[in-house]
DNA sequence: TCTTGTATGTTATAGCATAACATGTCAACC
DNA sequence: GGTTGACATGTTATGCTATAACATACAAGA
């Protein structure tokens, strides 16, 4: 469970570290994110969390909902749509709409836009700053009178280690 | 059909215009790119763009499939599916994944890489020149080591129309 | 205690997408 | 002309993604 530098995770954010660490500690500012909103961070949600943070890669509604079943929760649909849209809107997590899928945010609290790049091989999502992005969009949209509210800003290719056995 | 000014459309991508040439003239387009290119822009595929330029909104898969039944193409979804999928590999067509839909491209031929400014009130989508939202990804994805194959750059917010009426 | 708001659970259904296979069409080649 | 092969279209069937609508539970405050 806590093994530290496990390597069959697929993402790793495309690199090597010691993911129990980086997972409990997300979680561990997830919940005090959560604690200064007055967001409640419930069982089914937090569980939800943990799963996400497995591993970093996206995961599927379904695919969380089976494994918040295993752990005794509901086993329909909305149960996962529920922990999993609660936890986007407080930006613990991320929803990946080109896999119809969510990962967990890697970075919450902060402030940030984020930009995912998706490794078409390996299927790991990095979760990249996009402050540059984000700039440029602010001021395309400026240029035609739109006001953003919220945005998606993924790219699809592949990371270094699958880059290289490809090439 | 040829109607000129016609306001009813939602789209405009947010400024009036003469929708009629601004369709016709993306359709010839299109019709050339693809005779350069080899490609075969059939009676559906040259249909199903003429069913996105009707309006710069995004229509589901389903929403085109109808239209094409119309006008006595098959009923099955991959019908819709395969002609649309054939004019976003042209780059004819552009997939709004936060809409599960499909807008014409405005600009084909082109080489550009585009980000979509969506109004969440109206269902307007503009494509929006995004040549410095590219560079921001790429230098992202360069010090990451990503290679990037394709991009998706979606902005959900509210069109100048919409907007003032709104506030 | 009662009320109110929020969270969870469940049923049912709607909406999006593709696999697999059959049929048709057209051009290149013998 | 007939054959072959590549591509396009049509159809059946199914799988995956997401939400509406309603029922139940539970905690915090009046």
């Amino acid at each position: 469970m806590t093994d530290p530098r496990r390597s069959s995770d697929p993402g790793l954010a495309f690199e090597a570290h010691d993911h129990a660490d980086c997972a409990g500690d997300v979680l561990r500012r997830a919940e005090a994110v959560s604690a200064d909103r007055g967001a409640r961070l419930t069982p089914v949600r937090r569980r939800a969390l943990e799963i996400l943070l497995e591993s970093h890669r996206a995961m599927g509604a379904y695919e969380v909902l089976e494994r918040l079943a295993e752990d005794g929760f509901g086993n329909q649909p909305p149960v996962a749509y529920r922990a999993l849209d609660f936890l986007v809107d407080q930006g613990l997590a991320h929803r990946i709409r080109r896999l119809n899928a969510f990962a967990a945010c890697m970075h919450p609290g902060e402030a940030h836009s984020p930009a995912f790049f998706i490794c078409r091989s390996c299927s790991a999502v990095a979760e990249a700053p996009a402050e540059a992005v984000r700039a440029a969009m602010d001021s395309a949209a400026a240029t035609i009178g739109f006001s953003v509210e919220r945005m998606n800003i993924e790219a699809l290719g592949l990371c270094p280690a699958c880059g290289e056995t490809a090439a």
